[in-house]
RNA sequence: GGUGACGUGGCCGAGUGGCUAGGCAAGGGUCUGCAAAACCCUGUACGACGGUUCGAAUCCGUCCGUCACCUCCA
């Protein structure tokens, strides 16, 4: 049975039909990040967005190319500032007291490009089907440019290429900036070029030979716009008109309204059919910065605490970022975390219990096979619309549930269990790990510890010792630990740090 | 100034005209030497004011409040 896929696109500002322009085959291009830094989890909602349509339209038998950019070239924080030093995203990272660890710029871009990769793996996040990088392609932006002046849409002034906006009239439908004064008031306090035609004109490429990233054009040494690369990439990778282009809410204005008018100036064809973009994340109710205090990496919860973090599971990073939906503002708290820790390690539960039932089970009645695929139908549904992510956890919360009620589960029951729970991973990523956390270094005499102790604990209360016993608790709950006692014997755990 | 969102019980959050969303937390219980986990029970909310309707959290209007973007940003 053809499934629909519901999205809201922030074009038509209406939910859509999804309609692969080739039948079946999803091409679909997602923004990915500058990489100077650590990505925070504000980066990773939107990944996960993306993400999240992948898994999807794969869950429905579509075939998906999907692309996702590593941006590893400087961008001006100020497109009519010539480009001295000092104003590039990337330079100044590297100028940083953390860049003073790297050799040069092009290391840094690497250093950044794999620890993106390790976040995203941990976070669950399927590997795109190519994963493009915009110094890769300069040949291509070289070439767009070309087109564009050859065909009226782009002009050159002493030090840039600028993309002429009264060339393309549908400039600002996306974002809604379409008066022309609108945005002058936007730019008043900015720097003018007084070269510049028109002030909603964006640079394509700029002239700069003492710029730490420079490559060889037709107009001398320099670097290209920011906006370019992804119309390029897309283009590059996914054709001319692409199905789907997805992005944090930022990205709306300019990013997204330029990649627009560069692509469809130089195609004459509709760039992207959908616009999906994901709001900002806030942490304890503001907006995440780092001045504030509430600034969050990935790795920032999700390493062991040996190593600087939390030692969060980051399964339980990703229900959390799951239980809001991508198009409202998320508002990210450690309650919310803790929550989500509770729901990831009932999912550990329900495993071991499946896991247990198809080893030691009998051959009996399959009691769960059918509310199990009810509520997986109805997490499907869910995300088909519009990724009601929410409403698709709520369902796995009863499947959970459902299936922790019993005790122990025949041959056939855990056989419908561990399928239900393959379907959920596939679709949502949040019952198997994808990386295993990193093993905290002294872990294996740490271990023998615990052991040691929950060992003189269980003779303690065998010999109905209950004083000791209780004595060895309190040792272990001060080394972080919590035993519990279970019919197969004593089992322990660390203690999440958030409790 | 321009543009676009959002306001549901202690908290998170689904729900677009009538039927208990779900979860977390809390209280009570079962189980346990004590715990933990698990399970069972309890809890009736929709920013304000008008309007439409037999009936509104859901549609319309006004107001109040919160937030985001406007060439650094996912």
């Amino acid at each position: 049975m053809a499934r629909q896929f519901h999205l809201y696109n922030s074009l038509s500002r209406e939910t859509e039909t999804v309609e692969p322009l080739h039948d079946g085959h999803l091409q679909f291009y997602s923004c990915g990040p500058t990489v100077y830094s650590y990505a925070h989890i504000g980066n990773f909602r939107s990944f996960l967005t993306a993400d999240l349509i992948f898994r999807t339209a794969k869950s429905i038998g579509w075939e998906v190319t999907y692309a996702t950019n590593i941006t590893d070239v400087g961008h001006l924080t100020d497109d009519d500032l010539t480009g001295t030093t000092g104003e590039d995203r990337m330079v100044q990272a590297l100028q940083s007291k953390e860049g003073e660890r790297f050799a040069n710029i092009w290391d840094l871009a690497r250093y950044y490009t794999l620890v993106l990769q390790e976040d995203w793996r941990s976070l669950n996040l399927l590997e795109p089907t190519v994963r493009p990088r915009a110094s890769e392609h300069m040949r291509e932006q070289i070439k767009a440019i070309e087109q564009l002046l050859k065909s009226g849409h782009a002009y050159e002034t002493s030090n840039t290429i600028y993309f002429s906006v009264p060339s393309f009239p549908a400039y600002g439908r996306l974002s809604g900036n379409e008066a022309a004064e609108d945005l002058e008031q936007g730019v008043r306090d900015v720097v003018h070029d007084p070269e510049k035609q028109d002030p909603r004109d964006f640079a394509l490429w700029k002239k700069d030979d003492s710029h730490l990233m420079q490559w060889h054009s037709p107009w001398g040494w320099g670097f290209p716009g920011w906006h370019l690369e992804c119309s390029v990439m897309a283009q590059t990778y996914l054709g001319d008109e692409i199905d789907i282009h997805a992005g944090g809410e930022d990205l709306i204005f300019p990013h997204h309204e330029c990649e627009i008018a560069q692509t469809e100036c130089l195609t004459g064809k509709t760039f992207a059919r959908k616009w999906v973009h994901t709001r900002f994340l806030q942490v304890e109710g503001k907006k995440m910065s780092k001045s504030a205090g509430n600034f969050y990496t990935v790795r920032d919860l999700v390493l062991p605490e040996s190593e600087g973090g939390r030692g969060i599971d980051p399964l339980a990073v990703r229900m959390t970022l799951l239980s809001g939906h991508y198009r409202k503002p998320f508002n990210f708290t450690f309650e919310t975390l803790k929550t989500n820790v509770r729901h990831r390690q009932r999912f550990d539960d329900v495993v071991a219990l499946a896991e247990s039932g198809l080893e030691n089970g009998e051959n009996g009645q399959n009691e769960l096979s059918g509310s199990l695929t009810a509520l997986f139908e109805r997490t499907l549904s869910a995300m088909l619309d519009d990724l009601n992510t929410p409403e698709a956890l709520a369902a796995t919360f009863e499947a959970t549930k459902l299936v922790l009620k019993h005790e122990h589960l025949s041959k056939d029951s855990a056989a419908s269990v561990i399928r239900w729970l393959d379907n959920t991973n596939d679709l949502l990523g949040i019952v198997y790990p994808h990386a295993p956390l990193k093993t905290e270094s002294g872990d294996e005499s740490f271990a023998a510890e615990v052991d040691a102790l929950v060992a003189a604990r269980t003779q303690a209360r065998e010999a109905d010792d209950f004083t000791r016993a209780d004595e060895l608790r309190d040792e272990l709950t001060s080394l972080g630990v919590e035993v519990m006692d279970t019919p197969d014997g004593p089992k322990w755990k660390r203690r999440s740090t958030l409790s």
